[in-house]
DNA sequence: TCTGGGGTCCTAGGACCC
DNA sequence: TCTGGGGTCCTAGGACCC
């Protein structure tokens, strides 16, 4: 039963930017580079996403604002606008849904669709995916980027194979030439660590890699990661597209205006981080039975803290007594000083879920 | 050159129970 | 005095993704 499935894969191209794109045609043709500044003033921050013309001059995901600034100071530089965004990827999701029963939302801007029984072949599922692509850019106007393929593994491959705006289909029997001189760092779920330790051992691409035993990679990787890498370098997957129930966890996380071991600053930053995930929790009636506290050092290590309940809670109160334990037990183990600061519910559960039982 | 914020999934060790 | 094994839950941390 393995892999007569036909599996699509729907990527937005540079999401953010083209949405600031659609909303302000003027910056068509600009360099666009969305930022998420810290607060510590000026350019603190980092780059969430640029459009083409940015990276062009070096600018992408994850370096400093400061240093994309110098990159090219006459581009466009503008805040994230998630509310946007969220709105823009409910319409998306909406298309795609008219096309197939089984959707699986991967991220705010991705998606897998189960198109098995919808078509007969590779030949359909490409004319398919072209018509979801015209539909996307007719009722949303933007463009998206599409993998198809017999598992979610190749599609989500195939559709960063050609960027922005491509169609790649992988058939079953040319899953091997297709996936044998990418970098195995192509692979979803092979990022740095796993990247350079494979190169390490001498393998740099998928195709090196299949070459290599099961054992071998076991014994390298670990029982369960490592069979994954075997399979996933020989294209297999298993997994199916299954429709997400929603969240598993709700967080916030914020810099402090400057780093501190100060309880008080730790504690008033928690007050405000608890009732902005509690208006979440609230906007989507879910209980929680745990919370986190998560602190991120100056040497920017990330250390948790976390108290699961006896019972499930719903209210902003517990999520506040909670972490602010947690916080003080913290600072009492660790000496460092905190850059960042975060509050994290999770074991989320829906309406029918007690109401909080009280006491402890 | 100075580094955001939102997530998912997995692992390992310890506590506890049968 | 030496002595099992299996299962579940909780916590902390890490890898990875967008």
């Amino acid at each position: 039963m393995p892999d007569n499935r036909i599996i699509l894969h729907v990527d937005m191209d540079y999401f953010f930017a083209q949405c600031e794109e659609r909303e302000r045609p003027e910056l068509k043709g600009r360099p666009v580079v969305i930022c998420v500044y810290s607060g510590r003033g000026g350019d603190s921050g980092a780059v969430s996403t640029s459009n083409y013309e940015a990276r062009k001059f070096g600018i992408r995901a994850g370096i400093p604002i400061s240093r994309a600034k110098k990159m090219n100071p006459d581009a466009v530089f503008l805040p994230v606008n998630m509310e946007l965004y969220r709105s823009i990827s409910d319409e998306v999701m909406e298309i795609l849904r008219g096309f197939s029963d089984k959707v699986e939302q991967e991220s705010i801007d991705e998606a897998f669709c189960d198109i098995t029984g919808k078509v007969a072949d590779f030949d359909e599922a490409k004319k398919l995916a072209a018509k979801i692509k015209d539909a996307i850019r007719q009722n949303v106007g933007l463009t998206c980027s599409v993998g198809v393929a017999p598992n979610k593994l190749v599609a989500k491959i195939a559709s960063d194979f050609r960027k922005p705006d491509g169609l790649t289909v992988v058939k079953p029997e040319e899953i091997r030439q297709f996936l044998e001189p990418l970098k195995v760092t192509d692979l979803i779920g092979v990022g740095k660590k796993t990247g350079e330790r494979l190169n390490e051992l001498g393998i740099n691409t998928i195709g090196d890699m299949s070459t290599l035993s099961t054992e071998t990679l076991i014994c390298e990787f670990g029982q369960a990661k490592g069979a994954w890498l075997k399979q996933a370098s020989q294209g297999i997957d298993d997994s199916p597209v299954r429709e997400r129930e929603g969240t598993e966890q709700i967080g916030k996380i914020t810099t402090l205006k400057e780093d501190t071991k100060d309880l008080k600053v730790i504690l008033a930053t928690i007050d405000k981080l608890t009732e902005e995930v509690f208006r979440k929790l609230e906007s989507r009636k879910l209980s929680f039975r745990s919370v986190t506290f998560i602190g991120i050092s100056t040497d920017f290590k990330t250390h948790t803290k976390s108290n699961t309940l006896g019972a499930p809670a719903n209210d902003a109160d517990t999520i506040r007594r909670v972490a602010h334990e947690l916080a003080k037990d913290f600072l009492a183990e660790h000496p460092s000083t905190l850059r960042r600061v975060g509050v994290k519910v999770a074991d989320l559960t829906g309406e029918k879920a007690q109401r909080t039982l009280g006491e402890f």
